[in-house]
Order: C-alpha cells, then structure tokens, then sequence
RNA sequence: GCCGGGAUGGCGGAACUGGUAGACGCGCCGGACUCAAAAUCCGGUGGUGGUAACACCGUGUCGGUUCGAUUCCGACUCUCGGCACCA
C-alpha cells in the first residue's frame, strides 16, 4: 500500500539499513559472472563532505547501479586518502595529534556518506594511514631498492629560513611563506628518488591502448612524457676539466650559438661564482623564487655571463656561458644551448642582453632577425661545410660530425622526470632506509615492517616532527648492527594513492601486499574522478601497476579500462569555498529534500564532464519530479497492482499490438524510443540526458489514462498494459540515479521481490516500427516545410512529394532548381537560384 | 609562459556520424483551484518587426570549407584545469 505522502526521510533510511544489515553491496569473486569493478577516487577526510565528493559518488553509483542490472558482479569500495598536510596544518591550529584528526573526520564522513545510499562494499574499507596498508607500500619500495629502481640525489626544495621548514608550492604565496611571511630559498637536500623515467616508452606508447579514455587526458599525458628524439652535446670548457652537457632537438642550428645558459643550481655556476661576489648575488636573487616551473616560466628572464667560456665542437670558438633564472635544474641536464636566431626565449634574452643573433637557417620570404627568431625550415646558412643543407638533413649531417668527433652523440630525451618521493613531513609512510655512518643507507628488513608511525605526537611549528623524536629515529644497523639513525622524512602521498585501487580487492590480506583476488578484480573497469587528476595521479597509478605488474602481482598493463573525467561543482560561476562563503551542504539538502533529490539534481543538472552549475530552485525541480513520480504510483497502485499480480501468476492476455488503437501504438513507440535513448546515453555515460528521459517518460506514461477506451474492454486492457510496461521501464532506467524511491515503489507496486535482482529493460523492435515518417523540407538550406512519406520511401518518390507541396510551391516560384539534396528518411534540401 | 578543456535563450543544459537550433528542467508571464496565500494543475515563453499568416536575425568574435556548420578548418577574445611538495 503506498501513501499519498512521499516521505523520503523514513524510506531512505529505512531502506539504507536494510541494504546494511542484508550485506547486498558486499562481493566476493564469482567466476560463473562477468565482473565489474568501478571506483572513484577515494577522498582525502579533509573533515566533511563537499558538493564535488558527492557528484563524484553519486556518478560512480549510477554506473554500478546500472552495470549490476546488467546482471555483472559489481565491485564498488570506498577508503580514504589519509594521509597528507591539511591534517599536520590543522594539528597545529588545533593541537590535536594528525591521527586523532583524521580518524575523527573518517567517521564523520562516513556517515555522511551513508545517507547518500551510495552501493558500497563497506567491507573493505581503507584508510592510507593505516599500518597494515602502508607496511606494503615499504614492502615494495624496498623491492624497488633491491630492483635498482631507486635513487638518492639531491634535489631543490622550498625553503622557509624563519620557520626552519620546507613548504610546499601552495605554501609559498608571492615568494614567501605563508606562515612567517619570510622570503623563501631554494635549497638542495638529499632526496629518494624513483626511476619513472625507466617506463617513460612505455607509459606513452600504451597510452593507445586506453580507448576507453577521453583524448584530452591522453594528449595531456603524452605532452607531459614529452617525448623528443635530437641530441647530446659536449661541450669542453676553458679552464676547467669537466665538459658541459646538453640536450637540443635542433643540432641543425648548432653553428648559430651565441651563448651556453646554466642553471643557477648547476655545479658550474657555482664554481664561477666562487671569487666573485656580483655572482653569488645574482645567484642568491635567481633562488628567492619559489621552485615551481609555472613560477620560473613567468618571472622575468634574467642572466648573468659567467666569466666562463665553453669550445664550440665544430667552429672551436669560444662561447660564453650564461647563468640564466630561466634554465631549470632539474630538466636535462641544467644547461641548455642558445640560438636567439630560431627560438623565441633565446631571442628573447640575447635581445635584452646584446647577445650577437647569428641566422643559421634561411627563411624562404625575407626576415627581420632583429625582431623575430625564425623558428621554421630552410637551408643552411653561415654554417661552414653545413652550409646550402636543407635544415633537416642538417641535423644528421651535424649529429653524426659529432659523433665522429667525440662529443655527441642521438638521444632520445623525455621532459618527464624520476619521481621525488621524499618529503619532509611527518604525516606520511615512514621511508623504510636506515643510515649507518659505516655501511651507508640501509632498507630495514622485510621481517621488521611495518616502520610504524608514532601517532601520538605533538607537531613543532617548525620542522619535522619525527627528528624531535629519538625514540623514532634512534635504531640499529641491519648489517653492522651498530647504531644507525632512521629516514625521517615520509612518502609522497601520491604513493598511497597509487595502488589503493588493488588492495581494495583483498584488504585483509596481512601476508602479502596483494593476492589472488588482485588479479581477479583488477583492472579497473570504470574510474572516475576530477580532471585535475589527469596528469600526476593518473600517471603514478599507471606507473604503479607497471611495477605491480612486473614484481606478478597484478596481470594487466594498465589499471583503469574506463575513465570519466568529471567537472566540478560551482555556484555563482566559481569553485564553492569556505573562504567565499558559498558552500552547499549535502546533508542540510539531504535532510530537506532526501538523497534521491540530490543524486537526481547532480544527474540532470550537467553532464558529468562539464562544471556544474549549483541551483537551489533547480534542486526543487528534482523534488518535484520525484514527488509527482510518486503521486502517480500512489494514483495508479491498485491498476498497476493487479496487472503485476496478473504478470507473476502468468494469466495475462496477448496483445496484438498491430491492432492497438493508433494513440495507443503511438504511446508504446515513445516509450521505447526513450528508452532506446536513455539506454545509449547510459552506456555513452551521458548521464544527464538518461536523467531527462526518466522526466519525459513520466510525461508520456502521464498520457496513457487520458487514452479513450469507451467501455471497450480491450482498449482498457492495452492501456493497463501499457501503464505497466511504461512504469516497469521508467522504475529501471531511474534505479541507478534514484535508487530509494525506485526499489520501494517496485516492491509495493508489485513488479517483483526486488529491484536489486530486476534486469535492465529490454528494447522492443517491433514498437519502434513506423509505416510513415516525416521528412523536413528545406529550400536554401532553410527549414520550410514538412512532409510525410511512407518509411525509406525513395529519393525520388521524397523528391516528388516535396515539390507537388503547396507550400513549398510558392518558395519556388519563379526560381530555378539548381540541385536537390535528398537523406533519405530525413531530409530533402532544395537549392534554386533566380 | 607552456600543455589541455570550455563558451548555445533570463538560467542549467539538448541536438548521436555535417542535416528541423533551444529537448528536459528552472525562472518568468497568463489562467484554474482558494476568502487569501502556498502547494498543485493547465497554457505560453530565443530576439526583432507584424493584429495575424509570416519574415528577418540568432550557438563567444572574425574569416574559410559545404547544397547545408553549434558540429569541420584557420586566427582571436574571455574563462577554467594542470605545470612535478594541495589532494
């Protein structure tokens, strides 16, 4: 019996437990189905639940939901990215430990998450700072170690001189710190490192693989791998024994250098400015800027001659050597050849700098050098033996002069560096190396993991706090076993992150990082997150499971089959912040309108790859559409009851729908064609479209008691059908976005035990049948007219109906036909002219 | 600066492979119900002109390809994401 009241509060919860108590969401590997495993990334507990987590899973649920009705066995977990430096920020604004923090904001989360009615296997829940999970990831570091695939080099960091600390690049506001207000330094420190750049090729080239991936995120990863075939050069340098190496693409423009340009940090510029103070001044200026490339790319190009010379390889003159803020340090190999003739930031600098612009390749109009560099092909000018060469075959012909000559040789260069995953934190994975003053850095052995982090402790302002803890640190050498000191400095949190994917499939494996069952739910079929993912986590995670992948643990190339890109949630046109004071709170929603609402609001209101725009009346619009789904099963129950009663004990009556009335044929045509509609917009996940359809098909199902049937009882019959028919297809194809509202009125309408055990509705051919269609009309491209023609009627028969019309007679009036364009079944295109 | 997106009525958006621009919803206007209001229901709703039939204009800007362009190509403007220590 269902009420008049639609009273979402009491039937969602009621429902959200029941799904609880039941276990319906929990899986476990099931040979005999195909399986589906679909996550969304996981959230940091920043503390609460923000409008973009909940676009995000309530997405993620609509592609489970819906996969399950496709009869697949469903994965979906939830866990919890936790470490990281929102909660040592808060520690110290709060004075509460950062594991008390977050294991706090956890279950608050968690709450908030369960009101949603998202299909999660609560089971296998995870939180990153866990030490039964971390324990693996310093498990396979030291795989790696064993592996060769990492490496201690020093590296620049962010430097607060006041706080005595390192920041991150978002802590550096206008070059200084953001707590003391300091101007920052870069410094070098010793740093772990691993050699991502060892799968670069791979990385890039399976990037084809991943049809199920949009191209832009694909594009994105492929320029940031930055693949570029030139070459290696040595330079010898005056006075001094070790030789400058740099990487360029256009050896071809070799003869046109005017200078050499070094990094600030490079070991040559800090030989030069050893007697020479204007230097380490201008060295000191070049470092009080904050270490990040979008940084370094707008500042202002500075540049400094060093006083030293290098020997060009072929003309053997002397070129100076620059030290330039431009040139990073950590790209190649912090020195760069530069030929302000053919590339615009050299032009630029040696135009500030009165640097010579020699031309080396001669553009085919004429160019003023002064001006511009030229940057495309040509011969080969003021080049020597080169000279006349068109540009192309120069750079071989040039390439292999120096490799006879000993001082180059072809390289193929990525822009993509090894991952630095040190970081001097204390909330974060404990790096598993002890240092022994005689045996070096040493990994802990495996049968002393995991390295445990003290979580009750109180964070210093400045500095890490796992060095003001000698109980920590304090420890003995594996090999000597003479007193040894611990790392203190902790994981990137981008490692977490990285494999969590795979441990959600056999979490309370304590023997092993992963299992059988790895292999069995992995890949993942469906990931979704934010587009600001589409490069760093989704390149470490694809790294990772190259690793996982190569140790036997997972089976696979790639870990994510399927991925959607979502937008993020706005209002008034900008990203929703506490600072702008324009949040929405999901739960105060929740609480007025229901969780069915909401996850329909977020459906409808955009589609998942575009930024949604937040709109309180539009969230009401949902409500109503919910509320006036529900007043018509409340109308219709007892109707829709019976016919249910009818379709379970197997006494219906056949319907031969050819001789239904043409209102009738016509209704049962429009609901198929939306749901023909919304089943490929599903499966393209054009969800927002799927969520307008559910709308429209209630708009129809609406006109099916209005159908005439004068007393005939036939007619009634084929309109009861019908009702049935529409609402069974209607109650299905809103299941994944409104799954509460849906599962009661299905059960209480009769249309079977559950709709967690219904199947996706099934299209009928024969209702999309039509004997006539309309054809549009259009004289000069123009829309004129309309036309009714039998179904794939001729071009012909097309062409001759449109022009005996009468309408489209007067358009042709005193004209002549010139062409006729004719789609069949669709349109017919008139051209005339005077 | 470099890399990658986006821009369609008053608003969110739709238009599948180049073929009826504006589906669906919001808002607004008018009507019904009501003492009244809310809720609900019915009708209208891109702009300009016209009593109307209808005509012209219209998918960020400028240009191109095409019988036909929101869709393809070129240039630009604004805006958003990323740039390796926010996650």
């Amino acid at each position: 019996m269902i009420e008049e009241q639609y009273n979402f509060q009491a039937l969602e919860s009621e429902l959200q437990q029941s799904w609880e108590e039941k276990r319906v969401f929990a899986v476990s590997e099931d040979l005999s189905k195909e399986k589906f495993y679909c996550l969304s990334m996981f959230p940091y507990p920043s503390g609460y639940l923000h409008m973009g987590h909940v676009r995000n899973y309530v997405l993620s649920d609509v592609i489970a939901r819906y996969q399950r009705l496709l009869g697949k066995n469903v994965l979906q977990p939830m866990g919890w990215d936790a470490f990281g430096l929102p909660a040592e920020n808060a520690a110290i604004k709060h004075k509460v430990a950062p594991a008390t923090w977050t294991y706090k904001n956890i279950d608050h989360m968690r709450k908030q998450f369960k009101i949603l009615g998202i299909a999660y296997d609560w089971s296998r829940e995870i939180a990153t700072c866990n030490p039964k999970y971390y324990h693996w990831e310093q498990w396979l570091f030291i795989k790696m170690y064993e592996k060769g695939l990492i490496y201690r080099k020093n590296s620049i960091v962010n430097w607060d001189p006041v706080d005595q600390t390192v920041l991150a690049n978002e802590q550096v506001i206008d070059g200084r710190g953001w707590r003391s207000g300091a101007l920052v330094e870069q410094k070098e420190i010793p740093q772990w490192f691993i050699k991502i750049t060892n799968y670069a090729e791979e990385l890039l080239t399976d990037l084809d693989k991943l049809g199920g991936w949009p191209l832009q995120v694909k594009t994105m990863q492929r320029n940031w791998i930055g693949r570029s075939e030139g070459t290696n050069i040595v330079f010898a340098v005056n006075h001094d024994d070790k030789p400058l190496k740099i990487f360029t693409t256009r050896s071809d423009t070799l003869m046109g250098i005017s200078y050499l340009a070094i990094s600030p940090n490079h070991t040559l510029a800090k030989k030069a400015a050893h007697n020479n103070l204007e230097l380490q001044n201008f060295i000191k200026t070049c470092k009080q800027v904050k270490a990040s490339e979008a940084d370094l790319a707008t500042i202002e190009k500075k540049g400094m001659d060093s006083g030293l010379t290098a020997i060009h390889p072929i003309s053997q003159e002397n070129i100076p050597i620059w030290i330039a803020n431009y040139v990073l340090q950590e790209y190649g190999a912090g020195a760069v050849m530069a030929v302000p003739a053919h590339d615009e930031r050299d032009h630029e600098f040696a135009s500030k700098y009165q640097l010579p612009i020699k031309p080396v390749v001669e553009p085919k109009d004429s160019w003023d050098f002064q001006q511009h560099a030229y940057t495309g092909n040509g011969k080969l000018i003021n080049s020597g033996q080169f000279n006349s060469l068109d540009n192309e075959t120069a750079k071989t012909a040039i390439t292999e002069f120096l490799i006879s000559h000993q001082c180059g040789k072809q390289k193929i260069h990525y822009r993509l560096r090894d991952w630095g995953i040190s970081r001097q934190r204390y909330w974060g994975t404990p790096i598993p190396i002890i240092y022994c003053s005689d045996c070096g850095p040493q990994t802990v052995p495996e049968s002393e993991l995991p390295v445990i982090l003290p979580e009750n402790v109180a964070i210093p302002e400045t500095g890490s706090a796992l060095k003001t803890l000698p109980s920590f640190y304090q420890t003995t050498c594996p090999k000597c076993h003479g007193p040894a000191t611990r790392e203190t400095d902790t994981f990137d949190t981008f490692i977490e992150s990285s494999w969590y994917y795979a441990r959600f499939a056999c979490k309370n494996q304590d023997k092993a990082m992963l299992d059988d069952r790895a292999k069995y739910w992995t890949p993942v079929d469906q990931y979704i997150g934010g587009i600001e993912h589409a490069i760093l986590h989704l390149l470490y995670a694809r790294f990772f499971h190259k690793i996982l992948r190569d140790f036997g643990l997972v089976n696979s190339d790639e870990p994510f089959i399927r991925l959607l890109t979502q937008g993020m949630v706005l209002k008034d046109s900008t990203k929703m912040s506490k600072s702008k004071g324009n949040t929405v709170d999901p739960n105060d929603l929740i609480q007025k309108y229901g969780a069915d609402t909401i996850r329909f609001f977020s459906i409808f209101a955009a589609p998942p790859e575009q930024s949604l725009e937040w709109s309180d009346h539009g969230v009401e619009g949902a409500h109503r559409f919910l509320r006036r789904l529900w007043l018509f099963a409340f109308k219709y129950q007892q109707t829709l009851n019976e016919e249910g009663i009818m379709q379970k004990n197997d006494s219906t009556i056949s319907i031969d729908w050819d001789k239904v009335s043409p209102e009738q044929r016509e209704i049962r045509k429009e609901i198929y064609q939306l749901f023909k509609q919304a089943d490929f917009d599903m499966q393209r996940l054009q969800l927002n479209t799927v969520a307008a359809a559910c709308m429209k098909l209630l708009n129809v199902i609406a006109k099916i008691p209005e159908l005439k049937i004068e007393n005939d009882q036939e007619a009634e019959v084929v309109n009861k059908r019908l009702l049935f028919i529409g609402f069974s297809i209607l109650l299905r194809t809103l299941n994944p976005i409104a799954p509460h509202i849906t599962h009661y009125l299905w059960k209480n309408l009769n249309f079977g035990p559950t709709i967690l055990k219904a199947s996706w509705p099934k299209i009928a051919n024969n209702a999309l049948r039509s004997d006539t269609i309309q054809v549009v009309v259009q004289v000069n491209g123009k829309m004129r007219q309309q036309i009714s023609v039998p179904f794939e009627a001729s071009k012909e028969v097309i062409e001759q109906t449109a022009l005996a019309d009468t309408k489209i007679k007067t358009y042709l009036q005193n004209k002549s036909i010139k062409k006729v364009i004719v789609v069949p079944n669709k349109l017919i295109n008139i051209v005339v002219g005077d």
